[in-house]
This record gives structure tokens, sequence and C-alpha cells, in this order.
DNA sequence: TGCGAATATGTCAATATTGACATATAATTG
DNA sequence: CAATTATATGTCAATATTGACATATTCGCA
């Protein structure tokens, strides 16, 4: 389980280093990428579900097609703010943006 | 409703300038705001409810008094990454996170 | 009232995030 | 197999956000 996690954060772009640093994240931290994870997730689930191109959405809400490919591919060079702006303008329904959190409540554990 | 939700806005600090502007904030961008509003005003009662001061509160995010004083404000120099960093670093359960959401469905309608 | 603690407001240099762009690499279609 | 479309990756100047600091204001209490 906690490995499945690492190699998210990692395949996800965060410089974690080694599972002792991921251990020693912090709580918080811990939370708060769980939680990007959630909504990364369902921002891809719910602009599939529209059938929205990544150029698509990017045009939605103004941003660019690397931008959202980014936030999809996890990059920590993208905001809370991006990534919850890409969601709203994929269409996402608020139900969807809390089951994102409820999927983040169980991963946190 | 219109306008006290308009009130709330500008007595954040935010640059809303007319009703008209106000109304013609897309449902993107009203949904964003409403979330922030949402998340900032758990803020609040999570740190009052675990009698938190903004430096306690500030100390354990490591950020400083007055950003937190903004937060609470709403001024717009904050982030979401911001405001969400706070709600959990002030002991807000993912529970609670959740039910700022709830309160911005509402909200939001 | 005055005093101390808490909160609010304004500023700014350092840092983080942004859209745009070029370009690479799949994936899909004919 | 091309050709087309979608997605990924790297870069960078412009902009946004940050903690820190000074200082003002508000609040509770003796």
């Amino acid at each position: 389980m906690k490995t499945s996690k690492l190699e998210s954060l990692q395949a996800a772009g965060w410089k974690v280093g080694s599972a002792e640093d991921f251990l020693q994240l912090s709580d918080e931290e811990a939370r708060l990428v769980a939680l990007r994870l959630s909504l990364i997730s369902a921002v891809k689930k719910s602009r599939i579900k529209r059938k929205l191109s990544q150029i698509d959405l990017a045009q939605r809400m103004k941003s660019s097609q690397s931008r959202i490919a980014k936030i999809e591919a996890g990059d920590p060079s993208v905001s809370l703010d991006l990534i919850v702006r890409a969601l709203i303008a994929s269409g996402a329904t608020t139900r969807d943006i809390q089951a994102a959190f409820t999927a983040n409540e169980r991963m946190a554990g």
C-alpha cells in the first residue's frame, strides 16, 4: 500500500527521494498531496467522461494544453487553484468534487 | 441573496466593481469564489474550535500571523493551496473539509 | 480608564506559478 | 505504411503568491 502510494508520487514527478523521506512527510503534507492526487484523478475522469480533449479543456478555462497535461501528470508546478479550476471547467459537479474528497479520506485513512 | 453574496466578496477585498460585473462572473469563477469562502469560513471555525490564536496556527504551518489574518479576511492574494494547508494545520478533519464543500454546494445552488 | 494580547493592514524582496511556445512522443484513422 | 490527432515534456518571461516585518486597530480585563 505504502509502496504504491510512493510510486504514485514519484510517477507524478515529486522529488520524494527515498522511502524514508516519504515516510517522514508530515501528516499535513501527506494529506495535501493525497488530496491533490484525488482531485487530479477527478479532473481526468471528468474530462474523459465529457469527451473533451486537453485542448478543449484548456480553451474552456483559458489555459494551455501543456498546462492540462501537467495537471494530469501531477506536476509539482501546478497549484491547487489550477487543479480545482480545471475540475470545475471540465464540468464536474460539486458532487464529483465531494467524491474526490471521499476518495481522499479513504486513502489518508 | 445575490446582494449579500456580493457584499461578502467586497468585504473580502475582491475588486468586484459593480453588481453587473458580479453577475457577469462566469459560473466557474463564481463557484471557485464560493468554494474559497466556504473553506475560509471552515478555517476560522476550526481554529477557534481548537482555541488556537492566529500566531499558533501560523507556527504550526510555518507561515506568519499576517498571512493567517489575510486568509480569514479572504484576501485575494491568498491561494487555495494556502487556505487548504491552513485548514489541515488547524486540525480540521477530512470530514470538516467535505462539510465545507457541501456548504459550497448549497450556496452555489 | 490603561495595558497586554489578538487581530488587521500595508509593503516588499524572494520565490512559485502561469500561459505560451516549441517540440517530442503516443494513439488513431484511413 | 503515412497522416492526423492527442498527449507529454522542457523552457521562459510575465505575473502571482509567499513569509517577514512594521505598525495600526480591536478586544478583553483589571
